[in-house]
This record gives structure tokens, sequence and C-alpha cells, in this order.
DNA sequence: TGAAAAAATGAATGCGTATTCATTTTCACA
DNA sequence: TGTGAAAATGAATACGCATTCATTTTTTCA
């Protein structure tokens, strides 16, 4: 009922040996005899003690802490990254610290105090954050992983869905379907995964001189899907396709063509991307690319404890397929 | 371009004066000259300088980490939790350790590696957490405020809306609506929430002498509601009303009875719980009752500060209320 | 049984900071 | 200009631990 944080001198007292002997015990040291051990267990057993991470990271210069930077957790493709981070890095003993930039810009401060903590890696998810404070993590030798996300200088290993060859795959999936009229809601224009997308998208267009594409500016959100069919449907009311920037638009942008009173896919076609779970059911059905999830985040976990272990370590761009999963919001117009 | 870290010592040297001067300064502490203030300043900036959170923490015995264990993060409802309290704590200062147990019991080592850390307190949704993990935490100074869930013996404050007076309100709704037979699609019946909704809507029935209450089990997921509704449409054609134990439980019951070829409302209605964004989707527009989301986190995490700031603070119950949005998901049976 | 090698142990030290206490400097005011 | 009070400063110390180095104990094998 001790409300005292008891150390490892107060257990080698009680256990009758040195602090040194007890530390031993505690950091996975084996020599330390059998006898010992046991005494020492029971003794920190009844004190109830527990090591102090923060005086061990002091001197091991590990705090076995990693940062977790998202733009946008509510995005539920964003919750299942979460998980599975949690997953890998909790199994390998280390511990998040999570930090959602709710689609503003991470402040400098949050940066500045992840720092303070000594985190031996972060993960960038698709967060908005000024290449200054990305810069300051790896001054200050911190690892940095971009997820989802890259910049245009190899400075920062990066992983990441093939989005441009994604959407060139999607294209022709449309095209060679018999679709005439498309049109593209993207994603916050400075993102690198809408900019991919979409490139991919156009090339493949133009290669076929399509040149009916009408591009309306979403935010990887419901509800600006659904505002930007709305916006589509009423300006032209031949648009036979509609790209999504991700599902979450894609569910948006169905729930607003059926609002209207059109019929999905019969009158209009929708492709998302990601995959995320709501994809499949049964009110959306939604044909989608699925970005391989756990592959990426294992590889970004590899990644960033592999160059935690090695400061010497090369940044590595990791650029990873993903598929075309196919349900029922596409049809042939042939 | 330097690797090392520096110190306060390495300020102190080039700024030219004491590392308690130094250390005054990044301790906010007011006694300090402004000449010098601005030359160790300057120093620490050159030097690309930040305190050691660790070190500091030593003395001061404050970590400012707040631990959050979640049980499932991928329910749309925690993703806006962990949202909510990323956002109210960051602004205080704390950060935020997540856990996330994944529908299983947080493990021990968990718990004590978290102790190691010595967060300051921890927040407990609804996660499956061993009485004896708890204890832990209380036993070590650790403040613990229970979000969403509560125990009958008075040992943590907690916060959470009173399901069992809102599952009176909405049977009491669904029963003067003129609905005749009931159905209860449940969570996991060992969590607080579970019972107390099932209770509360069990008594409105009885007072009401109405026997045809159907329960079925349920894991608050969409997967779960989607069978149960299959389930009990196929062993009970006569349902006419579904109340479910969350949203996303209620999304899955909805797609099933559609898929059956039943329309809701005029077939089955439908009730849900929490209000997720989904809920108001117009492919769903689900009539569910609303947690005061916002002021169920700032309530806790003002308990939770004053809990750390006061040892000697009671462990306080906070029930709110929330109410009845209604959508197109009932209908009238009168 | 004895000597050398191996294992176990403890004393001492430092990680980077905040804080106390004693000392020095600055300031206000006569 | 001189005095006392207030402000500023630095030396020393402690936070809780891992680790090094020297010493003691145990084990191995001839």
């Amino acid at each position: 009922m001790e409300k005292k944080n008891y150390t490892s001198q107060d257990v080698a007292e009680v256990a009758g040996v040195s602090q040194s002997t007890v530390s031993r015990v505690f950091a996975g040291n084996t020599n330390v005899s059998e006898k010992k051990r046991k005494k020492i267990l029971a003794a920190a057993e009844k004190l109830g003690y527990k090591p102090n991470a923060h005086a061990r990271s002091l001197i091991t210069r590990k705090t076995m802490m990693i940062g977790i930077v998202m733009r946008n957790i509510r995005n539920p493709f964003y919750s299942a990254v979460l998980e599975i981070f949690h997953n890998r890095f909790s199994a390998l003993g280390y511990h998040l610290i999570f930090i959602n930039s709710e689609n503003e810009e991470i402040q400098e401060s949050e940066v500045t105090q992840l720092l303070e903590y000594n985190i031996e890696g972060v993960i960038i998810t698709d967060a908005l954050l000024s290449s200054s404070a990305s810069e300051k993590f790896k001054r200050h030798g911190i690892v940095v992983v971009l997820f989802n996300r890259y910049t245009e200088q190899l400075e920062s290993s990066a992983v990441f869905c093939d989005n441009y060859l994604a959407a060139k795959q999607i294209a022709t999936y449309l095209v060679e379907l018999g679709h005439q009229s498309f049109a593209f809601v993207s994603g916050p224009s400075d993102t690198s995964t809408t900019i991919d997308r979409l490139k991919g998208f156009k090339e493949v267009l133009q290669e076929r001189s399509i040149t009916n594409l009408m591009i309306e500016p979403g935010n990887y959100t419901f509800e600006s899907g659904f505002k930007a069919a709305q916006e589509l449907m009423t300006r032209n009311k031949n648009i036979d396709c509609i790209f999504c920037g991700n599902d979450i638009i894609a569910l948006g942008v169905m729930d607003a063509i059926r609002t209207i009173g059109l019929r999905i896919p019969e009158d209009v076609s929708v492709v998302g991307f990601d995959n995320i779970r709501m994809a499949e059911w049964p009110s959306y059905s939604l044909t989608t690319w699925e970005q391989p999830l756990e592959e990426m985040v294992d590889t970004t976990v590899e990644l960033l404890v592999n160059e935690i272990g090695d400061t010497n370590a090369e940044p590595q761009i990791v650029m990873m397929k993903g598929h075309l999963v196919v349900r029922n919001t596409v049809k042939s117009r042939k």
C-alpha cells in the first residue's frame, strides 16, 4: 500500500546485496548467481519495485519510444494503420507517442517536445509537417520514416504504395470498360498521394486521347466527397465514372449520387483507393485499390528499427504495389 | 550538422555562465538577467540544444506523460475519442502513450512497462484490463480514470454516459411508437455499457408487460451486427424493431436487413448508440443516442489533471446524459 | 589437492538536469 | 556616496540507474 517509489538501492538493502547486482538482474545481465537473483526478485516483489525507465535511458541512451504523427486519425485507413503499428512496435518493446495534426500543420512546439523525450524514431504518415521540422528530427539523430508519403529529396526513408502505377492501372481498367467521361475527386493538392494518383490517371487518359476529365478538389473526407459529387453531377450530367482519391471520399460520392437519384454502377461508376473495411459493406460494395497495409507497416517498422541500430544506414525508398479489388461499383459500358 | 546531443553544461560553457543558470532559463525560472538569458538562448540556438526530458523528470518527478489504453481503435467512436483526448492533452503539454488491446486482455507486461515510464495518469476506455492491473497502477501512485466504463467498487474515477437511463428513454420512445416485437444486439456481455443498456431496455419492456425481446450477442463490430441481424430475422420474422449496442453494430444490422430484402424503417426500425459520424451518412441516416463526447473527454481530462495535482482527491464518478438523435430508421407503427 | 580460469560481486562513477544554499552583484533610496 | 535589500549567480548535490574496474568467490582440470 506504499505510495513510495522504491529504488534499486532499496531492493539491494532488503536483499542484502549491492545496488549493482540488483541492476544486473533487472537489466537482464546474466552474471548473477541464481541464489542472489531469487533473493533480489523476492525483495523487489515485496516492495513493489519497478525500474525507472527514465533513469535507465539516461545511461543506455535508449528510450524505446517511437513517435507516430498522423494527420487525421478519424480516417479509418489511419485507424487501421495505427492499430497495426501499435501491434508491431509493442511486440518489439517499443512504445508509441501519438501525435495527431488534425488537418493542421504540426505545431513547432510539439516537435520540440518530442525531441526532448529523445524518441528513437518517428513515423510520419501523411501529416503536414514542415521540412524544417523534419530536418530538426534528423539533426538530433532521430530516425525519420515517412509512411504513405515521400519527399523529392532523398533525405528520409519512405514507404508507400506506388500510387502512380495504381492510378494508371485503374484508369486503364476504366477506359477499357468503355467509360467516356471521367472525374477525379482529389485529396489535398499538396500531398504526394494526391499528386501521383492524379498524374497516373491523367496520363492514361491522354495516351488514349480522352479529354473528358473533370477534377474536383476534396480533402479525404466523406463530406468533401459528397459535396464534390454534387458539384460534378450538376455541372456535367454526362460523367459516367468517378475516380476518388480515397475510399472515404468514394463513400461520400456514392451517397451524393444516390441522393440525386442516380444509380451505381448503372449510371455512374465509382472507384476508391485504400480498401478500408467499409468498402466491402453491402451498402457500398466499392471497387477500390487495396494497399498492402500490413506489408507496408512491416516494412516501415523494419526500416526504422534497422536505422535505429545502424546510424550509417542509408535512407531507403520502398514502393509497394497493391492490387485492384473488384466489387460492384463499376459497370462495363461497351 | 552535429549528431551530438549537447547538454546544458555545453551551453553554459559557450555562453560563459554556469550550468545552473542555463537550467534556470529552460525551466522558466525568472531569476535570470536579461543579458545572460539572451546569451544563453543564443548559445543554445547555435548548438541546437534541447533539454533532456528524462533527466528533468528524474528530479521534478513529473513526466508529462499520460497513458491511454483502448480496446478497439478501429471503432470510429474511439478514433474520435482518441483525437479529442490528444487535442486536449496536447494543449496542456501532456503527451499520450497509446496502447490498444485489440479485443484481448492487455498484457501484464504492457502495464508493467507503462509503470516504468512513470506516466502520471492513465485513461482506460472500455479496454479489457484485469483489476489486478488497475490495482497496480494505483499502488504506484498513477492516477486512473475510466472512460465510458466503470467498476462496482469505487476505486477509480470514472466518466461515462448514463447508459441505463438512455436505454430506458430509447425503449420508451420505441414502445410509444407502437413497436411490438423487439430485439437487442449486444456488445460483449462483460462490459458495463452492454449490461446497463440491456438492463434499461429490458426494464421498460417489463413495465409495459412486453415479453417479445430477443437478445443476440455481438461484439461492437459491423460484422457481428450483420450476423446477428441475419440470425434474428430468420429466427423470428415478426421483429419490428432492433436496438443495437452501438452504431457500428447498427450499420451492420441495417445492411443485413436490406440484404434480406426488407426495408428500414418500413419493415424494421433500427436504433443505434454513440452517434458516430457514419450515422448521419445518407445511406444509413440512423436514429441513435448521442453521447456528449467532447464534454465527456473534457470532464475526464479535468478529473485526471486534478487528481495528478492533488493526491488526496477522492475518486469521482461522473455520469452524463446525452440525447436521442432522431433520423430515419424508426417508424411509427400505430 | 592446488593453480589457473571463470564467474560473481561491490565500490565508484556519470548520464543531464533542477534545486538548495552561500556568495556576489545590482538596485533603490537616503 | 553609502547602506541595506533584492536580485542574480555558481558550486554542490541528488534524482535512479547501468557500467567499469578491481576484488572476491567459485569452478575447472591437471
